[in-house]
DNA sequence: CATCAAATTAGACAGTGTTCAATTAAAAAT
DNA sequence: ATTTTTAATTGAACACTGTCTAATTTGATG
């Protein structure tokens, strides 16, 4: 039996979360398995419904690690890259992608987890969820060279759906049906097309 | 049990296809079961690998008829529009939203489900599944005024791509884009800045 | 050291997908 | 008509799953 002084209930949570994440990370959404998950992190399945609650509550908290690699790809990747221009979004898209091919089950569970409407999301989960479109947020201020504003964040959520929608196709394998060499940079040229009528307004 | 002569193999084929595409609109992809499908359709479980070879198989044919519908309403609902003209793309957007909302699991299943790579796929699924593109491509050539082509047949999935993000992001209300009031209205408008910046070219 | 509350677990329960030998029905052959 | 053969259909077995609860273990408190 794991001692209860093994861990704090901090680094349990976590222990458990980095078990469930590696686990679904190499088997997908539809193979994870909480007992699986519980059995590596040295626990016994209802440890996850003590810590979290319901599993649900588990598979929030594992997505929202995935989110929190995601948006630090994303900021890795614009480090070294000039602070304006055309340039920065292309490798805000390019990183976007790159991150969910190379952590495909992940980043599909994200997607094929639908929690349950009485799971509540808490706000620490929430504010890993809203970094990624904070991100794009202040790529898309800069580059349009206008104060943030509603209009401006609503056309974010609008760009990000785009983006989404290609990379999911992409990643599903929908779109290798479709034949498209290049989804990613053809959700650039999207991205520009509508930004370019965005300036001229 | 079952007589062998209450259904020749098309009926029974699509018999059980029927009941699992009513069982899957009913509880969705996750709470699906092979097993109460067969057993609404009167048949026991290994009905379905009889027929379908693996579950996987029948989830696809499944799906297949979920684009039927899909794609019928779709044309249902450009029967009664102007054949020219920027209405025509946004009835059709609107359609595609309509029918994800009224079918969401349904809808959902398409995505949800992930086919192993050595599921092959029916000439008559994969049918299924291109006539939604051929009608955005058609409703496409129609609007741009030109012959249609491989740049723009890549164009439409891009578009569908752009469309498919809203709609999914919509649905499964996974991203703060639930703060967004009209997600179809801001879909319409990307495609239309889109297919502007493509005629000015 | 005894008490007590909290953490942890084992086990039961009702499901699931998958497989396959046994059964049954229809067709073919005698 | 009967028997034989072929093929559809089944039910049970297997190894899982999520979920819950009673029992156990643990560490701290009096």
């Amino acid at each position: 039996m794991a001692r209860r002084s093994d861990h704090s209930p901090k680094e349990l949570r976590a222990l458990l979360v980095r078990h469930g994440h590696a686990l679904m990370a190499e088997r997908g959404f539809a193979r994870f398995s909480a007992r699986e998950a519980a059995r590596r992190a040295g626990y016994a399945v209802g440890t996850i419904y003590n810590v979290f609650g319901s599993l649900d509550a588990f598979l929030v908290a594992i997505n929202s690690q995935t989110f929190l690699e995601w948006a630090a790809a994303l900021e890795y990747s614009l480090a070294d890259v000039e602070p304006a221009g055309t340039a920065r979004l292309e490798v805000l898209v390019h990183a976007y992608f790159d991150y969910a091919r190379s952590n495909a089950n992940a980043w599909m569970a994200i997607y094929d987890h639908r929690h349950e409407a009485e799971t509540v999301i808490a706000a620490e989960d929430h504010d890993a969820r809203e970094a990624l479109t904070g991100i794009v947020d202040r790529e898309v201020v800069t580059w349009l060279g206008r104060p943030d504003s509603p209009a401006i964040r609503r056309l974010v959520r609008s760009l990000i759906a785009m983006v989404h929608g290609h990379c999911a196709l992409w990643i599903t394998g929908s779109f290798s049906l479709m034949n498209e060499p290049d989804p990613a940079g053809q959700a650039v040229a999207r991205v520009l097309e509508v930004l370019a009528a965005q300036r001229l307004r």
